[in-house]
DNA sequence: GAAACCACTGAAAAGGATTACATGAGGCTT
DNA sequence: AAGCCTCATGTAATCCTTTTCAGTGGTTTC
């Protein structure tokens, strides 16, 4: 049995509710703090997170829900949370939901079984229009995804911005049969395929749109396929880094060159995004901010739970690259 | 107040030990069972996880701790081992130690106020070192870096086979002055150190080894500075994909063509591993299997807590790109 | 027909902390 | 000197389960 509040009271001679205040910074003379302290590095005890949990009804404990950790924009999203998280004395349950609404549905079960005190959510676009029906039992912040209006906190890029930024990039270099490439599960996709429509609308260019599953391997066989045909686009923008790394692929695989033949450009500036190709343009988002914001948000409603919901939108930044480079001698507008 | 298990007993008239084998599969009769989950859907019931846990004495929780879950490695380790773990019931707690002996030792304190079953660790040099003297109050499985004998369980990359793998491959294709850059902060360096001194003195080349911080810009200027000297090398192994990324911008940054000027090889095969420049040849890691591993390893431990400790070792694979291409004209070995 | 057994069920203890409340000792005010 | 605070401390209730133990009623065994 390992040591717990009563053998450090009895060690020290005094009350557990003494040890207790010791550690809740309660009203301890020195004398009796030095004492407890002393028997404390003596006994090598350890208070019972569980048993402080369950009395003090704090988990002090949030959940982090997101499709796949393995997605550079959740890698980043999480280390941030985390960092947030622990600065707080507070934890994180992290879950993988891999876009299923039934992994979801498991692990909101869950996130209440644990009693966590919020959760930062990036959800599919079913749970996010069932989130409009019933509420948890905890404020809910939604991250990436944000949805239309809000019952709930949110904090998402301005994607529809966003995107219309790439298109008139991409309409500067001089392309105007631009194609936009859109995963199919999140709703950012939605504001983002929106926002092509908008932007390739007023610049009166053409669009085509493709919705397909958001990975590599689908989106190089998309664009395989959209590019076999006889006209061919002569500008492409992904909606993710793992899309437009498979617009790449596609590109290698049809012998096209970038940006002569094909500028190309997306979401999410990578370590290596300068290096693939002729490096990629792309909107890079400020997950940095997100993550912060996202805690910002939850904290402010912990703390005054009957507010009106907030939703936060912020800028991405356009990184310009050689994959959108103008191509020398068929372009004369200037280049901003 | 939430519901609690005494609200659904009373709600299905039965004592609130019946509730509690409900959820258990203890014996209750189909009548009653069914009386019981009536009032769970009902009410909305959820265990309280916390109470749960301070009676029956197991946290059903592990640790992971990595250096930070950005690293590609980790990122894909953490995505293994959360899934395996969901899958038996446990949660897990994730923390990042920045390679900071410090925070792991708060992380380690953290664990044991969990209360945690076991702990997946990939610890810095020194606290594996310091590991051999004082044992945490649960299972230890390491991963990634194993050090040299084993109080420890631990499931680790042959290192040492694959760097001397790469070594050899560049001789094959005609390189006679390979340097190595190495991380120095994890055993894994050191690992893979021996590996490229072992393997070149085999092959009768001279061995240069420079030990820098395992990120992309202070690969960048060691390398920048090595190949600004009179004689270049005219072969690069890299210890983990950051420091290869840094290789690969330093060759840019001094135009040196890849691989007629500089073959360059390294660790980790990425999504964006094959669109890299010509494509970056790497030994990709079986990280699915050291996850797996590493956990089948704790389970075991948990069973027979006794047992001696266990050391597995797993191969990577070479996996060749034109980053590493013989450069034709000037070879005339046959490449294997 | 008594004994042994079985399958269920409920009452109550236990797990390890926090915290409301009571207490007692000093120090101040009046 | 009585009355009243304040501060430090201890006692005991409480948080919500799981689990032990002790039935209960019914069936099988000898």
């Amino acid at each position: 049995m390992a040591v717990s509040i009563k053998d450090v009271a009895q060690r020290a001679g005094v009350s557990v509710a003494t040890v207790s205040r010791v550690f809740g910074n309660g009203p301890v003379s020195p004398e009796l703090r030095e004492r407890v302290e002393k028997a404390i590095a003596a006994t090598g005890y350890r208070p019972n997170l569980s048993a402080r949990r369950l009395r003090s009804q704090h988990s002090q404990t949030i959940g982090l829900m997101v499709a796949d950790i393995r997605s550079p924009f959740f890698t980043a999203l999480s280390r941030v949370v985390e960092d947030e998280a622990y600065r707080s004395g507070l934890r994180v349950i992290l879950c993988n939901t891999d876009e299923s609404a039934e992994r979801e549905a498991m692990y909101l079960r869950l996130m209440e079984e644990e009693r966590v005190t919020g959760l930062i959510w990036s959800p599919t676009r079913g749970s996010l229009e069932r989130l409009a029906d019933e509420d948890p039992p905890f404020p809910v912040v939604l991250v990436d995804r944000g949805g239309p209006v809000g019952r709930h906190d949110s904090v998402v890029l301005d994607n529809q911005q966003a995107t219309a930024t790439l298109v008139r990039h991409l309409h500067t270099i001089g392309r105007g049969r631009i194609v936009g490439l859109f995963g199919n599960t999140s709703s950012t996709a939605v504001d983002r395929h929106l926002g092509y429509l908008t932007a390739t609308a007023a610049l009166g260019l053409s669009s085509e749109a493709f919705f397909v599953p958001p990975n590599a391997e689908a989106a190089e066989r998309e664009i395989v396929k959209v590019f076999s045909r006889p006209d061919r686009p002569d500008g492409v923008i992904a909606s993710s880094s793992a899309i437009l790394l498979g617009v790449v692929k596609a590109m290698r695989r049809l012998g096209l060159r970038t940006p002569d033949d094909v500028a190309i450009a997306g979401f999410d500036n990578e370590t290596w995004s300068e290096l693939v190709g002729p490096g990629l343009t792309v909107i890079e988002q400020p997950v940095g901010d997100i993550g912060r914001m996202a805690m910002t948000l939850l904290f402010d409603r912990l703390r005054a739970p009957k507010a009106p919901a907030r939703k936060v939108m912020l800028s991405g930044r356009l990184i310009v690259r050689g994959s959108t480079a103008p191509v020398t001698g068929l372009v004369d507008e200037p280049v901003d």
